[in-house]
Formats: structure tokens, C-alpha cells, sequence
DNA sequence: CTGATACTGAACCATTTAGTTCAGCATAGC
DNA sequence: GCTATGCTGAACTAAATGGTTCAGTATCAG
């Protein structure tokens, strides 16, 4: 198994916000300048922008400056090595789940 | 695609930490004690602890008390929820990093 | 019963996060 | 050139996070 780094804290940190991600399935759907991005939302641009600075440090996201706006997009498939991760110790959790019931069943009668 | 739900926050939160992801990976290897647990990493047992209660809620991971000992376990399969959400983006985000790739020639041309 | 073990709760602290407002700067359009 | 637009930075705030210590409770072992 591959020996994951503390890269993936920030991905799984950008992910573990709803406004995030409904940015990311936003901009699933395309392109989008900050404006657009904040405009569902009830929430200053600049706070919007901030969610924005986020995803683009944990590299979900890439923004390019184009004149006067900054036009933001899905970025580098930072997902996969989350994705990995899951997949990776997925196996493991299911293994542990079968055990996991008969552990219950003995611990269970001895429960206070 | 399913709606999700704020759910989610807190497993991806508890996805973040690294000392917590340590833990459900010595969880996949079996079931421990809170002081197990807390053994290898140079924290109060207090501190881990709260590690403990942080996976609990994000329902990663269920304990039972048996006698004086707490047995953490891996727990219900709130990976799958997470794993879900990443799958259903990661197709898009897919699509659409091949456009990305000619946003970028169109674009970085205009770039001050 | 006594003492050691295993955990738990309360209180506290420093840092980070998520948000705000306001002022400023660069560009686009007329 | 003037003005509106789109974003950005600084400063501030409230709340959450990650950690600590210390005191307490419950149980197990002898």
C-alpha cells in the first residue's frame, strides 16, 4: 500500500465544506468567473473568494486572470489521490466489518 | 446524482487529520483499546481521545465498553458515502479537464 | 479493602477557519 | 478621461479545532 503524505489533508479539509462543494459541482458543469460562483450564495464576495483560495491551494481548483476577472475552473485530478486513499482502506474497513459483528456478539453479554 | 447532504462535512473533516487517519489505518489492522490506539503517537491520552470521539461522530468508527477497556472498531461504512460523492464528481471533473486544457490556450494568450 | 489501570469530564489555551466590512486597484466600456 | 465592474487585501470577529492538565470515576487484580 502506497504511503499517503499530508498532501491529502488539505483535500480532504477543501472537501469537508458544503459551499465548497457545491462549488466544485458548479464548476463541474463549466467555467465559471468569482461572481458567478458567489452569486447562489448568501455570502460576500469576498468570503466567497476565500472558498475559492481554498480549493485552488488544495489544487481542486485553477483560476486564471483574465483582465478584470478571474475565471475558475476544475483543477489538477487532486480527487484521485483522495479517491486512492478511500479505495486503498476500503478493503480493510470491509474485512473488519464481517469480524466487526461477531466481536459485537461476543462483547455484547458482557456489557455492563 | 444523488443529493447529498451535509452529512458528508463531518466525514471528510474527519477525513482531514492525519493522526485520524492513522487511526482508522491501525483500526483496518483490528480492533483496539483507547490507550492502543493512543500508544504510538506522542499525545495525551485526553488528546487521542478526542480523535476517537471525532471518528465516532462522523460515524467512521464504533466502540464499546466492556468493563473499564473502550474497543474501537471500524465502523458502519460511511466510506461508502464519501467514496460516492468523489465518483459521481470525478467523471465530470474529468470532461471537463479536457476543455480545461483549451480554456487555457484560448485564454493565456490575453493574460496581462 | 487497596491500589493500579483505563478512561472520562471540565476547564483552559493557541491557532485556524469562516465569515464580515471597507477601502483600493486594475480593467472595460462609453 | 470617467465611471462602473470585478476582484483583492487588510483588519477584525466569532466560533471551531487540536491540544493540554488535572481531578474524578469505575473496574480489575490481589
Amino acid at each position: 500500500m502506497v504511503q499517503y503524505q499530508s498532501e491529502l489533508d488539505g483535500a480532504f479539509a477543501a472537501l469537508a465544506d458544503p459551499t465548497r462543494r457545491a462549488i466544485l459541482q458548479r464548476l463541474g458543469r463549466g467555467s465559471a468567473s468569482v461572481s458567478e460562483l458567489a452569486e447562489p450564495f448568501e455570502m460576500s464576495l469576498t468570503g466567497l473568494k476565500k472558498h475559492v483560495q481554498v480549493l485552488e491551494d488544495a489544487e481542486l481548483v485553477t483560476t486564471v486572470k483574465v483582465g478584470r476577472v478571474r475565471r475558475c475552473s476544475l483543477g489538477p485530478q487532486k480527487l484521485d489521490d483522495v479517491q486512492r486513499w478511500i479505495e486503498d482502506h476500503r478493503q480493510t474497513l470491509e474485512d473488519r466489518l464481517d469480524r466487526f459483528a461477531e466481536l459485537l456478539d461476543r462483547t455484547q453479554g458482557q456489557e455492563k
